[in-house]
DNA sequence: AGTTAATCGAGACGGTACGTCAGGTCTTGGC
DNA sequence: GCCAAGACCTGACGTACCGTCTCGATTAACT
C-alpha cells in the first residue's frame, strides 16, 4: 500500500481555464531557466516542474519561446519606476543604478541571456522581447525630454541615441563582455550620458 | 546506367587534411545560417550543403557553436581598420561609421544574431564571441586613449565605459531595437560619444 | 451570426438517464466502427458522432470494448434461429446457411473482426464475445444433439468438435482467410459436416 | 567517477545494417508481446528490452504490426512438417498433432491472439499472417490430396473446406472460445475429419 | 613499388526532445 | 442527478537531430 492518495496540490477546475496551472507553468519556466539554463529547458522538465501536462502548456502558448518570453516578462514587471529627486541628474542616476540593480541577481542575467537568444529565433519570443524594450526606452526617453525642459538636455540632443546608449551598455554587458552592472557602472555611465546630453558638438 | 559518375566535385587529399572541405564547411555554416536562420542549422544541413560527411566535420571541430563562430570571424576579419585623418573626431567618426557599414547587409546581422544567440548556450562560440569583441573594444579604447594624449578626451573618463557605450550601441540596434545603423546613425553617436568624453561631469 | 443555435436535436431528460443518448453512442460505434475502422474508434469519434459529452460514455461503460461489444451484441440479436425442416440434414443446412448469411455484407464482416480483435485485449469485449458465442455453440450442439437422437449423428460424435468444426469455418474465414461464406461454401461445409457426424473412424 | 564504460554490449557495424540489433528486436518485441500483452507492447517498449533506438526500429518496420508479423513469423518458422507414418489417416494425426502442440504454451497462444489482432487493424500484419497461413493450408491441402491419390479423401471432397475446417478450429480454440488443444483434440478432430473426408453425403 | 595510415562521404546506431493525439478524470453550468 | 463541454494529467506516437561508430575509397607518406 503506497498511500499515494496526498496527491490533489492543485484544484481542479473543470471545463474552465485553471490559473493555478498557468502560473506553475511560468513559475517553474523561470526557475529552470535560472537553475538549469536553456539546455535543461524542455518543454518536459517545465511540465515536470510544474506537475503540468505537456499538453497543456502546447495548449496555451505556441511555442517554447513565448512560454519563456511571458515568464520572463512577468518577473520584470513593476521593476525601475522614474523616481522623483528634484534634479535630471539625480533621476538619471536613480534610473541607471535601479535598472542596473534589477540585473544584480546572476541567476537573473543568465535568464535574461536565454530571453535574448530565444528572440533571436522565435518570434514569439522576440515579440515579448520588443514590446517590452520599447516601454523601457519610451520611460527613459520621457526622463531625457523632463531633463531637456529643465535645461539640462540640450535642444539638439539625439534622445533616441541617448536612451540606447545607456540600455546599450546595460544589454553589451549581459550579453556580450560580461562586465559589472554596480553602482560603480552606474554612475560612470550616468556621468558620461549627462555630458553627452550636455552639449552637442557640432 | 544513369551516368551519375561525373561527381567528384572536389579532389580527395588522401591522409592530409582536405582543406576544401573545411572551406566549404565554414562557407555553407554561413550560407546556411544567412538564409535559414539558427532553426535550419543543423549538423545535416551543414554537412549537405557543403556535400561533407557529419564525421568530417565534428573531426575539427568540437561543437556546433564553433563551426558558427569560426564561420562568422572568417567573415568579419580585416574589417574597420583604424584610419588617421589627422583629428581625434574625424578618427572616431571613421571607425564608427565602417563599423556600422560593416552590418548594413541584413544577411550579416542576422548571422551575428544567430552567433550571439549560439554564444548563450556554447561555450566554445562563446569563447570567440569574448576572443573577438575584446580585440574590439581594445582597438577602440586604444583610439580613445589617443584622444586623451590630444586633448580630445578628458583625463577623468571612463575609457573602458566610452568604449562599451559605443559598442552596446550597434549590439543593441542589432539584437533588440533593430534601429537603423546607417550614416546618419554613425554620425549621432559619434556627436555624443565625443561630448560624453570631452567633459567629466562631476 | 451563424444561426448555429437551432442544435437541440435530442431532448434534455433533465436528472434521468437520457435512453436516447445510450442509442446514439451504440448507433454512432457501429456506425464509426463500420466506415472507419478500429484506428478511427476513438471515444471522441464516437462522442462526436452521438453528439454526446464524453463523460457520458464512461458514465456508463467501463471500457471502449465494452462500448463495442455492447454496440455489436445489439446488432447480432435475434439472428438465425434454428428451422425445423423435417429432417436434420435440412436443419443444419439452413442453420449453416442463415449464419453465413448474416454476414454477407462486407461491413458487418469489418465490424465483427474488429470485434474479435477488441476481444483480445480488452475484457470486457472479450467477455460479451465469450458469452454471445457460448449460446450460439449451445444453440447448434443442441440441433447435433436432436441429430443423434434421429440417428443422424454418431453415438461416438463428438458434439463439441463438431459444433467447432462449424463455427471455426465461419470465423476462420472472416479473421484469417477471407474466403467466401456464401451458399456454396454453407452447402459444402453442411455436407462434410454431415459425412463427419455419422461415422465416427475407429 | 561512475565507471559505465562497460557498455558495448553489442557491435557497431558502421554504415552497415546491424543484425544483431535487427534480431533483438524481433526477440524483444516477442518477448514483450508473451508477457506483458499487447497493451504492453509499445515502441519504447521493444527499443528498451532490445536495447536499441527508437528510430532504428522505424528505420526497417512499416509500423508495429510489421514488426509483431516478423516477430511471431520467426517463430513459426520450421515447424510442423509433414511426417510420412505410411497411412494418411496417420500422416494427418501427425499434422494436426503437431500443429496443436506447437500451441500448448499459453506465451505462444497469446503472442498469436494478439497477431491476429494486429492483422485486424495494420496491413503489414494482415500481409504477414495472409502469406503465412496461405503456406500453412497448402501444406494441408496437399496432404489432403496425398490421400486422395490414396483413395483416403474421396474425389468428391472439397479438399479446401477440410483444410478450412482443421485450421478453423485451431484459431477458434485459440481466438474465441479457448478450449483446449490437447492430444485429445487432436485426436478427436483427426477422426472427424477423415470420415468427413471419406464420404461425400449427397 | 608495396605497405601503412589518415581523411573523406556515407549512413546506421543509441539517444533525447519535440509536438500531436487519445485515454480517462474532473468541474462547470444548464436543464 | 444527468448532460454537453472542455481543461486537465498521462503516456505513446512518429520525426528530427545529436554525436558516435564503422565501412570502403582514396591518397600521401613511409618502408
Amino acid at each position: 500500500m503506497t498511500a499515494d492518495h496526498a496527491k490533489p496540490r492543485r484544484q481542479h477546475t473543470g471545463r474552465r481555464r485553471n490559473d493555478a496551472a498557468r502560473e506553475a507553468i511560468l513559475d517553474a519556466t523561470f526557475d529552470v531557466l535560472r537553475d538549469r539554463g536553456v539546455d535543461g529547458l524542455t518543454i518536459d522538465a517545465i511540465a515536470e516542474a510544474a506537475a503540468v501536462g505537456r499538453q497543456t502548456i502546447y495548449r496555451w502558448w505556441p511555442s517554447k519561446g513565448a512560454v519563456i518570453a511571458e515568464a520572463m516578462a512577468r518577473r520584470a514587471r513593476a521593476i525601475v519606476p522614474v523616481r522623483d529627486s528634484g534634479s535630471f541628474a539625480g533621476d538619471l542616476k536613480s534610473f541607471i543604478t535601479d535598472s542596473f540593480a534589477g540585473l544584480e541577481d546572476e541567476g537573473m542575467r543568465r535568464a535574461l541571456r536565454q530571453l535574448a537568444a530565444a528572440a533571436q529565433r522565435d518570434e514569439h519570443a522576440a515579440q515579448v522581447v520588443r514590446d517590452f524594450t520599447a516601454q523601457r526606452r519610451a520611460t527613459l526617453r520621457a526622463l531625457f525630454a523632463q531633463g531637456a525642459e529643465r535645461g539640462d538636455v540640450s535642444p539638439a540632443a539625439d534622445l533616441g541615441m541617448l536612451v540606447e546608449m545607456a540600455y546599450g551598455v546595460l544589454w553589451y554587458r549581459t550579453l556580450i563582455s560580461h562586465g559589472p552592472l554596480d553602482a560603480g557602472a552606474a554612475e560612470s555611465l550616468t556621468a558620461h550620458l549627462l555630458a553627452a546630453a550636455r552639449r552637442q558638438v557640432r
